[in-house]
DNA sequence: CCCTAACCGAGACGGTACGTCTAGTCTTATG
DNA sequence: CATAAGACTAGACGTACCGTCTCGGTTAGGG
């Protein structure tokens, strides 16, 4: 996975200067003529480099932009845990307003619904997405949700990935086909929703 | 939105003959060859019918692919409606493991992947996609949840929209992520899961 | 030949205005750049035209070349006759002169080294060039020779080929190989040298 | 001139291990894939050497081929001088047809045709061919001739330079422009006409 | 029942981008 | 310090499609 996109440490007297600016090129481009206009013309060109350049390192659009992601999600601090106030209800609302704010964000939107475009079509790139992108947040999610199992919050016989599913697959969904809007009031109604049951209580 | 994707009745003189060959070779090319190759030339040497015929009536790729969705759903016998035995969750299992099963059959699995993609891009089409295609078959879920809600089965202040979203969200984004596997005990589970809550009982 | 070189004057709806621009700007940039430099990528640009449109008529760069003289050569009103004032040896002199003319002509210089460029290593070509640029003007050496003939001025069983051959080969030499001045003097030598022949008389 | 086409002695550590292997893969490569896909790469990767060491001691690829023809015509037993029985006549039909030989030898054929490619656009090479390696064979054609002269069997007047061009003139030109089959009764009807003249005796 | 306008297939057109190839330069490590 | 190796920027190659634009040839009403 890792040499098969393009991020191999050990290979031998690659340019890092032109790496980074293929990357900053590719998430800036896609940000601003859209995904369907991205090319890898455009990204040699913008980057300053040769195509052959990208070619040589990436075997698609798609695994250039991961890699894109991949840079993005480690330069940033990430938040090393989820908010954990004790109150379960309060602290997923404001994760999920959190997500939502970010879904709605225009510098985010595009990118992220490239990046996605190319996850649809490319098993091995979704492969690398949920285990390199998604992978840390995913633990991050399960570590507070294990913190409300052990406080008697969550069912004790709960599966996390599906509990994780059950609370942000709305959102993505909604997200993805603009199928309702994505306020911070619908990420309330979700986590009450999820944690509720749609049984009458 | 009519006019928009090619479906205007009023149309004078339209061929036809032409408009299905032209739907029917974009379904089996997206299957045969892939969205990424799936092309215009391609459709129209396949549907043996001229460039224009088709830029004459569609605005884009994708309203094509998505006039071809429409034409097999309407082809099909559309379901009058969901199960309803009285045992809601029985009925909401039997009705996800059937989702299950269409998502992962490899006929429909690359065309509406390739429908996604679109969507995904084109907020016209999300809207197309939303009324034309999920709509109907979303009013038939809400008429069975509405029916489990005089039942008692389901709380009275619940958003069905919000319960839908909740019961087939996570599935939809596992098979768009391929973030998990997609069995029926999955759809089991997720069934379960929604009902209850993730609270304890 | 004629098709293949694209001058076919049956071939349904191919825009003149295109050919014309193409075989323009192709003889222009060879003599601009250099014909190491002129690229089909070029002259598609110079021309305002599309790359496919060359590659769809000419089977090489050049092809494209040898149609540009062929256009040159044909907007000429071609000398219908070699002077003819029974002065055989004045008149192959004035006609050697002006051939040397032609070849130190800096305008014709390069683009001539360019098809013979191209002639070097097809065949096709060459053939192309031996039947429709070089014939005709073949054809007018030959009446020349033979009004000779007739008045007892050149050998009633000489080899006409061979006798054109013999006088224009050594210039083309001295052009091509740049083995020596190409001056009208030397002009006049091959002349009498030729006519002579080596031997004392 | 010397430096300038790589044949440089005084160059200090300069590996002639490389030079030889470079040389020979340029000569067999042209031979191999003709000179339009001969290149700079290939011949590096067939002489097992950097494409560094190439550009470090050769100004183009023609400079390159040339030296792999002048270390050819080293090899090469020259000749000490030209048959000369005393019968002009058919020592000279001997050369050129030995000539012919050499011009539809499929080994030299190609080779040539690449050389005389790159002199055809490089003056420089011209000059270097006309001195390094025209030059030696035109100093044993003059030294015929002249013995010729001496005996009487040409004009005395005769200037040798245009008696060879006359001789070796159309004979090149057949085989570069393929206007003819190049034949050894060609050769021999070209040494009687430039013998006699094309006038009548 | 013919005329004529719209639609049809075909495909050439000016373009953009593809993925590959080579030019010529520069860097690294090896002997 | 020249070398083999090969990454680098640059840009042409020839191909595939894009979306637009004629071309003639049907084809279906409205006169």
């Amino acid at each position: 996975m890792t040499a098969q996109h393009g991020t191999a440490p050990g290979t031998r007297r690659r340019s890092e200067a032109s790496r980074r600016a293929i990357l900053i090129a590719a998430f800036e481009l896609v940000g601003e003529v859209g995904y369907a206009k991205l090319s890898i013309e455009g990204i040699a060109a913008r980057a300053g480099v040769g195509k052959q350049t990208i070619y040589r390192w990436w075997p698609s659009k798609g695994a250039v932009l991961f890699d894109a992601f991949l840079m993005l999600s480690e330069g940033t601090g990430d938040s090393p845990a989820l908010p954990d106030t004790g109150d379960l209800d309060a602290d997923l609302k404001a994760v999920l307003r959190a997500t939502v704010a970010e879904l709605n964000d225009p510098r985010y939107d595009e990118p992220m619904r490239a990046l996605n475009t190319e996850i649809l079509h490319d098993p091995a790139l979704a492969a690398a997405y949920a285990e390199r992108l998604d992978g840390p947040m995913k633990e991050l999610k399960k570590q507070r949700l294990r913190s409300a199992q052990r406080a008697g919050q969550l069912s004790g016989d709960l599966d996390l990935n599906v509990a994780i599913e059950m609370l942000w697959g709305p959102l993505l969904n909604r997200w993805l086909q603009r199928s309702g809007p994505l306020t911070p009031e619908y990420a309330d109604t979700v986590v009450e929703t999820a944690l509720n049951g749609l049984r009458p209580r």
